[in-house]
DNA sequence: TGCTTACGTAAGTATCTGCTAACGTTTATT
DNA sequence: AATAAACGTTAGCAGATACTTACGTAAGCA
């Protein structure tokens, strides 16, 4: 959970995730990716993101390919559900409650 | 969207916005639930979940009441939604190509 | 008008973090 | 075996940040 968000809260490794959220990547291809910073930066945030569960890696000779893991927002998830969906669900159970009145009143 | 993850990176925010998730609380009632940070600290925190969206400050004489508010969580709800669903849009578009490869055989 | 309550704000500090430069490592290739 | 390719790792540094202490402020009350 923690570590979801600490991988989430950098823009660089939210970009690193859009980049290679449907293609798998070498490292160094995401690198030629981003100019402005070098390549041991990103191989870092490649690590986070790993160590996160939200990528995943493969070697393939001398090359590490990387790819999108769902696995890893699985816990953001259930957070964000607990906030947002609580407040559904408090609205889901006042509307059966008003359904059972509804039906004592006809009863 | 920057801002809710900088807000929500903190374990010490996510516990605050917990607290006040259902109850409208004032700030020294919250900060007393966290005896290990000085009152300030948390005067802090919830200046950076207010400006982040996340929590709506109402006055009442001296007190300031703080309570959740969704509206924070659009975009990092659509963020997720960008990884998580797309994903999940990919898979229905693979069954409706399925779907329109069997009745190709049909014909 | 003073005093108290309930806060926020500012300054300063210790710790964390993203970066670069330099180096190390593993896998082909010759 | 020697070299190259494609990486990761480490040390060190500049900037960000969560904290504390001290101070400021607005609303109620005597």
């Amino acid at each position: 959970m923690q570590q979801t968000f600490e991988a989430l809260v950098e823009p660089r490794r939210r970009d690193i995730l859009a980049l290679i959220r449907n293609t798998e990547l070498p490292a160094g291809h995401i690198a030629e990716a981003f100019p402005d910073v070098s390549r041991p930066a990103v191989s870092q945030h490649l690590r986070v993101l790993r160590e996160a569960g939200l990528i995943s890696e493969r070697r393939d000779g001398t090359k590490r390919l990387y790819r999108f893991d769902p696995a890893g927002f699985a816990d953001l998830r259930s957070f964000l559900d607990s906030f947002w969906d609580e407040r559904l669900e408090l609205l889901k159970t006042a509307a059966e409650q008003e359904e059972r009145t509804s039906h004592a009143r006809n009863n």
